[in-house]
DNA sequence: GATGAATGAGGTTTCATTCAT
DNA sequence: TATGAATGAAACCTCATTCAT
């Protein structure tokens, strides 16, 4: 499959698959789709061999953003706190300028069509965080668990802090600093 | 009189359900559901007028099962902790004993079919548990925090100790338990 | 197939047949006809074994019910004109009382369900006016044309008066008199 | 750019239409159309989004051709009972040409499908004839009438006309031109 | 490469009819 | 006899994918 042509025009599809499915759900059709990209329905298959193909590749383009903001000014040197601290409010703040990247993410996440060779490319994207979790995983309370727990832990409780932040749209800043110190009072 | 509307039937409805859907997602098919059930593709359909009927009432089915079982042999005049724990290892054994029935609750929650008329009347049965996470939310870890975080908190991290249990089956029990200490150090 | 039992059923069935086709169609499900008979919808099928049987029967029951009404009163020694204005009137008075029976009894005409068998019975049933009607068909306007005209030519006139007056309600009884004037011209 | 959609393929469906309408009534299934036109059954619905949609048009279909019909060769100069004489002998011989399509028109005309919006569609073509039909109106037979009125009968006889005729096909031209002398003779 | 008409399998739902109660 | 749950064929419509233009 060559790669096609415009890179623009992939990363439109990836909008409007986002747009739809949050909407529709899964099931989003591929003409509505391609009709919200602003393509005519054949073409996304030129882009996307198969519907499962697009949403694979989808799922990849939302957690490389994601892992992108992370990078961005990861400060390297600072205290492990400041650092996971770092990785915390990145991901929240991403997951509420997005909310419907964040929701087709966990869709794409629950269902079936993420293939493990999927999966693995995400994971190969982990590199920067990985060492900062890994050290989370030594710190006191998570050493009788395995080391995945650190990490499965942090995700499911900004879960926790964006579901609340949802009901107190105001007090983003202040939920998002007491579920971090929740969160590092488990940990440690 | 006619025949009766048999409950086992209903029943047998929402177990296939689960079953297809655990398979191929929200999109499982009606007439595959019924086969799996045991009955005429035409017959689901008098059970449930539509097949968004279905997975909202699937959704009730499925959350109230797991209130029932909170509810069996809860230790309402023991301490606090041990009420949490309660709560807690009930949720977490009813998922691992029936992934399938997790997996297809959390698909609902997700998607967009369950209506706020179904979530009203899952809420009304969150009577037993809530004077306890009342209690949750008003120690010290918590009290700065809006009160519903402490139930989104338990949820979430049960989420985390699951997805770890899936990855070391061996170590249920001690995963439980470390993670329930972890829960507990920050909500103290 | 013995004749059932409540005769009074039987022409709920019929009157709530009128209702529903009128609205749906000739597609509207005998369930619905049961329904809104105020009968389960098995029980219709003690009634009539098929819906075929049902619509031809319904054909025949409206039909009749306007021959009866053109019996009633029919002024058998009166002048042919004042014989035919009873069936002029009679006919279309019966039309404005009951739009929905006319509306169901042209579908039933127009459509493929009446069988010839059924035809033939309303046949018989036209003795009444049938003598008259063929003196209608000797006067001079009608006599170079074959004799089943005069009649197809009064009911396709009225149903110009019906739907002319169906615009002018208000001048129901004037449009009735002038169409009849026009008619007499036609034939005469 | 991708293959245009094709007039023919629409008349295609069209007429399959009027084929299978006229054998099963507004019933028939789409499914069969599509067939009977030589597509495949998804394309019908690329032509006409619902089959709703479909019968709409196919009476505007049908009323069209009509009018067309009633254009060519339409003689304005001409007296006007010569002018009417046009008129009613291009219908009648459209409806004897073309007896499926005037059934189809008919059943369409009773039922419940076509909306205002259609019967406006098909009232903005009948201009042609419409300053006729006016001049009709105002004669003595029908000046004590509402105007709608002498198009309405114009109809209706020919109804009767083509009744006629089916029964005595032979004589189909002499039954036109006495029918049309009974019209004129109601109107004039 | 881009387009969108064409395809037909498959999805949900309806419905006449049967039959256990 | 009356009931209405059960049946499954058939209806309408959707949709991923192909392919002529």
């Amino acid at each position: 499959m060559a790669r096609a042509r415009s890179p623009e025009k992939r990363t439109a599809i990836f909008e409007a698959a986002i747009e739809e499915i949050a909407i529709s759900g899964l099931g989003a059709a591929t003409a509505k789709i391609a009709a919200q990209a602003g393509i005519a329905s054949g073409t996304l298959f030129t882009y996307f061999p198969t519907k499962d193909d697009l949403l694979n590749e989808l799922y990849l383009y939302l957690k490389l953003q994601v892992y992108e903001r992370l990078n961005a000014g990861f400060p390297q040197k600072a205290s492990l706190e400041r650092r996971v601290w770092h990785i915390w409010s990145s991901y929240l703040n991403w997951s509420l300028e997005y909310p419907k990247h964040r929701n087709v993410s966990t869709q794409l996440h629950v269902s079936n069509v993420v293939t493990p060779e999927t999966d693995r490319k995400v994971e190969q994207q982990r590199s920067v965080i990985a060492h900062t979790m890994e050290e989370v995983a030594a710190l006191k309370g998570m050493k009788e668990l395995p080391k995945e727990f650190a990490s499965s832990l942090m995700s499911s409780m900004q879960e926790a802090a964006m579901d609340t932040i949802a009901l107190h749209p105001k007090q983003r800043e202040a939920i998002s600093q007491q579920a971090f110190k929740a969160y590092w009072r488990a940990v440690r």
